[in-house]
DNA sequence: CTTAACAGGTCAACGGTGTTGTCATAAGGT
DNA sequence: ACCTTATGACAACACCGTTGACCTGTTAAG
C-alpha cells in the first residue's frame, strides 16, 4: 500500500503541477496564512488553497493527511513568527506582557488557526521553543520550578483559550457581529433600574468595556498576582 | 410579501410536519441540545436537525432565520441551566470561585454544548439574569461601578474561554488525546538539557502540571489581585 | 357552515465543502 | 534506458446552508 503522506525529509521526487508550480509542505503552509491574510479566515479553504496554489485540491493531501494537520501546521508557523518578532529586555514581567499581548494579536490575526490550535499540542519546532523560551523568563526572573510551572501554566492557557475566545468572535460573519453590538446597545442599555439594578447602574461603563478584549486586563491581573507570589517567596527566602 | 419568521406569539396555525410532529422553537432547540449531546457539536446541522425532528430541513427557517439565530437559543438555554444550580452565600470572593467552577464544570459536563455557546452574546432572558447577578455581587461587595465592570468582563470571559478550552480536550477522539499526551511524555519529556536547559529541568513538575486544567489556577489569580485592588480602594476613600 | 387567505410545511436546486479511490506520468535510482 | 513509484489529476461521494416556488391544512370572517 502506498503511504498518502511522506515526511518531508523523504521527498525526493519534485514533480510540478500541471500549472507549474513546485508544491511542498512549506509553500502550502505560507500560501494558507497568505489567503487567511488576504481574504479572511473563512476564504481558507481545501479547494481555494488548491486554486490558490496552482494545484488540484486532493494534491494537498499527500502532504497533510487531514485539514487539522493543516491548520497544525500553520499555527506553529504563527508561533514561531510571534517568537522572532518578540523582543525580551530582562524584564520578566514587562516581557510577558509583551509577548501575551503578541500572541493574543497573532491569534486574532489567524482566527481559524487560533482556534485549532489552542487546544492542541503539536510538538513542532516553533511551539517547542515557545515552551522553552517562556519557562526561562519565569525562572531567570526568580521563580522557583513549581511556581514558574505553575505560572507557565495559567499563562499560555489563558493566552490560548481568550486567542480561541476572541479569534472565535471575530470569525463571526459581519451580520452576526453586527448583531451583537446592537444586542448590547439595545438590550443591555435600556434595561430598567426596578428589574435590573446593577446592569442599569453600570450600563455606560458596560457598553464601554464589552467593544473592547478583556485579554488585556486578564493578563495584568495575572501578571499583578504572579508578582505578589514572588514576593512573597522572596521574602521567606529572605532574598 | 410574506414573513418569513413569525414571531412565537404570532404563531396561530399549528401544521404537523408530514411525520406527524408539531413544530415550535422549544422543541427545535430542546432537540439540538439533544443532539449535541449525544453526538457531539459538529453532528449539528440544520438537515440532521431536521431529520431528527421528522421535519424538512427548510421548515426551521420558519423558526430561525438563520442557523445562528438557533446556536443562540441553544446557548442562553445552557446559560439558564448552569445559573439555576448555583447557591451564594453573601462573600463576594467565595461567591465568584462558586460560580466560576460551576460553570466551568457545567462547560466540562456538556462539553460540545459549551464549545458553541462560550463566544455569543445572546441577549436572552438567561444571560442577561446572568450579568444582572454576577454585577451584584461585585457592587454589593464593595467594588465601585468601573472596577466592578472590569472584574465582571475579565472573569465571565475567563471562564468562558477556559470552559470551552478544556471542553474541547475532552471533547477530542480518545485516539487525538492519547497523542496529546505521548507528545508530552516522549517529546517533551526527553528534550536534551543542553538545548532545551529550562524545559528538562522542570520537566517532572511540566508533566504533571499539564494532566489538569488550570482555570482553578488561573480564577485564583485573578480572584487574589481583584481583592488587592479592593483593599486599595477601600485604603483610599478611608473605608 | 362555507370559504378564502395565508402560515407553514415540502420540494428541488444552487453552489459550496472535505475527502477518497483510481489512474497516469514524470522523476530518479539502477 | 528501464522500472518503480511518488505524486499530481480527475471524478465522484456525501455532506453542508440557504432560497424560491409550490402546495395544503388551519383558522377567522362572513
Amino acid at each position: 500500500m502506498t503511504e498518502r503522506v511522506v515526511p518531508p525529509d523523504a521527498r525526493r521526487r519534485r514533480r510540478p503541477t500541471k500549472q507549474g508550480v513546485v508544491l511542498s509542505e512549506e509553500l502550502i503552509v505560507e500560501t494558507a496564512l497568505r489567503l487567511i491574510e488576504e481574504h479572511g479566515a473563512e476564504a481558507l479553504s481545501v479547494r481555494r488553497l488548491g486554486r490558490a496554489l496552482g494545484a488540484d485540491p486532493s494534491s494537498l493531501y499527500r502532504y497533510f493527511r487531514r485539514t487539522d494537520d493543516l491548520m497544525l501546521a500553520v499555527a506553529d508557523e504563527l508561533i514561531g513568527r510571534t517568537l522572532r518578532a518578540w523582543r525580551p529586555t530582562g524584564d520578566w514581567r514587562a516581557d510577558l506582557r509583551d509577548l501575551g499581548l503578541s500572541m493574543h494579536a497573532g491569534a486574532l490575526a489567524h482566527p481559524r488557526a487560533a482556534t485549532l490550535s489552542a487546544y492542541r499540542v503539536t510538538g513542532r519546532v516553533h511551539e517547542i521553543q515557545a515552551v522553552e523560551t517562556i519557562l526561562g523568563v519565569l525562572r531567570d526572573g526568580g521563580f522557583p520550578d513549581a511556581e514558574a510551572v505553575r505560572i507557565y501554566h495559567t499563562f499560555v492557557d489563558q493566552t490560548l483559550a481568550f486567542g480561541a475566545l476572541d479569534s472565535a468572535s471575530v470569525a463571526l460573519p459581519d451580520q452576526a457581529r453586527e448583531a451583537e453590538a446592537e444586542v448590547w446597545r439595545t438590550t443591555y442599555g435600556r434595561l430598567p433600574a426596578t428589574t435590573h439594578p446593577h446592569v442599569a447602574a453600570t450600563a455606560p461603563h458596560l457598553l464601554e468595556s464589552m467593544r473592547h478584549s478583556s485579554y488585556p486586563a486578564a493578563l495584568d491581573l495575572l501578571l499583578e498576582a504572579a508578582e505578589a507570589r514572588l514576593a512573597a517567596v522572596r521574602g521567606r527566602t529572605g532574598g
